[in-house]
DNA sequence: TTTATTTTCGGAAACGTTCTCGGAAACGTT
DNA sequence: AACGTTTCCGAGAACGTTTCCGAAAATAAA
């Protein structure tokens, strides 16, 4: 398990690692003829330059780390695939590390990130993470940093997010026109960044059509199935069915639809769904589920693509906050029956 | 975006570095107060040792690499849960590549890891993978590996395994005990090592309950959504309906359901269905998908061990080939009705 | 007090690179 | 032949640690 290093090749050649160095760095102080001589016999032996000796010497390591909260439900895994896309071309290696929503997790993860140095951090936070500090402390020191999705405006960095308001309110808006009145939201924990912006969305929806809300019609249910399920079953419980659901996301839809199933009602007949963040699978239930799709991959792309003028312009750049757009995919779940 | 190094702090409390590297590593020969100063003080100034440095010198790194080859569906994300768990536990930190089923970045992505040297790998080979030449010399030279789910039987590690034979069998069991007698297996590229043993599987299925298979029984498609849809639009399009079909996965199960209900037919009554490697959506989809599911975290985890074992080792360990239980959970997609 | 032993610390090498500096060789110019 | 340029290469410092070795200081034993 012995590494082959430079000296190794050195000695083998007998000329200096300076040489060596310079053959591989293509610089220019080097006849072509001796270059092309060490980087024969040096793939010969095997060798490659350590990255580890590198990154301490140049103090930084062309690799630039994610952190993500979770990868259960396909929303992240999708970003990354645009993040990567991007950085594999640039010839950056992705490092990914999932915060499992901890906080704490997170944390450890930045700085191990930190520690590695890689060159810069796309960084979307947990559900937990309230406290920023650390995070602020990096920036200011001119890490560069873009956040997405789970972003906290304490933080000045590039940000691209999803408009959820506008899409809430559209989705929001969607119901109304087909007729439902009585409108419950299924959202997820307050702290979440773009939870309440799709509340405000909801909201302003009701405001402009004139509809009333009432005690219920905001629910804090959660990101996942079961989460759906438990809110769905207390409101059949308790017989306060409203006519339709617009949930914080497909997870919670689909619990939702589960336990209306369960219980007998149609749907869209009875109470119609609405999802958000569209997976592949909105198309597969039954019935189908209306959801508004984000454009994941260019989410990070996007992200990627600031994160590479950050690191390559040195610490002159304007920061940016990228709004992307979305569409909302009109199923048979919030297609009110004439 | 200066670093605080263990030089500085020496500086500060002027003692030599010598003595500020015992603190943190909490060696013997140091006095206790010293030690509680320099610990005070190297806190205050925000100094931690720079792991980076610490891998150069010791020819390690508390780092574990794993490289999978996609994480849309849910199971290698799954899996990664179950790795993590075990070494954040242990002070390693995870670092996560995917290859996107492409052998070139798989392998790129190894040497990323090596070079980054991490104190072993847990891999999955991509869908391309046919050369593992790389591989089987690090693996000579003792570097610590262990392979999962798309494991080669050309390279001498720890493997954790699905039997895929045994639940292959099972679920065409299921199918037969139901009454299906024509019955079509979507399996996907024979290069991947679980496809073999699922068609084996599928195969003395019918030979045990003395069932004929047809040249069309076994038909390659695929493990996205879009195969099961191309495949079934197939043999809908060519009259070649069967009574059952056996998916390779969820995912293409759903693409054949998509297809089969566009165009009319009843699952089960005119066509069941059977998946693999459950996903959260079989309960979801309707009708229910009968799948057979595999024990994701725990694959995760005793890759995680086995590989902690042998790092830990230090060469000598016994090679094992873990073989992980399932079950089949029977819905209603391959229930017939009387 | 002297000597032996233990405790505690500093100096310096090492890990594998890159890069600056300076020098030797080769070449061109007068 | 003398000098200036250019081309090519080697020596050595630096990156931030850990660890071996030896020495000073403190303690114990004589």
């Amino acid at each position: 398990m012995k590494h082959i290093t430079i000296k190794d090749v050195a000695k083998r050649l007998n000329c200096s690692v300076s040489t060596i160095s310079r053959a591989f760095n293509d610089k220019y102080d080097i006849r072509k003829e001796t270059r092309d001589k060490i980087l024969a016999t040096a793939k010969e032996m095997g060798y490659s330059p350590n990255p580890i000796a590198k990154s301490l010497l140049k103090q930084c390591s062309n690799q630039i780390g994610v952190v993500v909260p979770e990868f259960i439900n396909s929303f992240f895994p999708e970003v990354i695939i645009g993040i990567q896309e991007v950085f594999i071309k640039k010839g950056y290696q992705v490092l990914i590390m999932q915060s499992n929503e901890s906080y704490e997790n997170e944390l450890e993860n930045v700085k191990a990130m930190e520690n590695n140095m890689v060159d810069g951090l796309i960084l979307s936070l947990s559900f937990e993470t309230q406290n920023v500090e650390y995070y602020e402390n990096l920036i200011q020191q001119g890490f560069p940093m873009v956040l997405f999705n789970r972003v906290s405006n304490k933080l000045n960095t590039h940000k691209v997010v999803f408009d959820d308001y506008k899409w809430a309110f559209f989705a929001t808006e969607h119901l109304i026109y087909q007729g439902y009145k009585n409108i419950v939201h299924f959202t997820t924990s307050h702290s979440l960044s773009f939870s309440q912006n799709r509340i405000k969305g909801f909201i302003d929806a009701h405001k402009k059509h004139k509809l009333k809300m009432h005690d219920g019609s905001i629910i804090e249910a959660g990101l996942l199935i079961s989460d759906g399920e438990r809110e769905m079953e207390k409101l059949i419980a308790q017989h306060k069915l409203p006519d339709a659901i617009f949930c914080v996301n497909d997870m919670c839809a689909f619990g939702a639809m589960k336990m209306l199933k369960k219980y007998g009602y149609k749907i869209p007949a009875d109470v119609a769904l609405v999802g958000f963040t569209e997976t592949k699978l909105a198309e597969m239930v039954d019935p189908s589920l209306t959801s508004v799709a984000q454009p994941t991959k260019e989410i990070g792309r996007t992200a990627a693509l600031l994160l590479l003028e950050q690191i390559e312009s040195k610490g002159i750049f304007v920061l940016q906050t990228v709004v992307l757009n979305g569409r909302l995919n009109v199923r048979e779940s919030s297609v009110r029956p004439k």
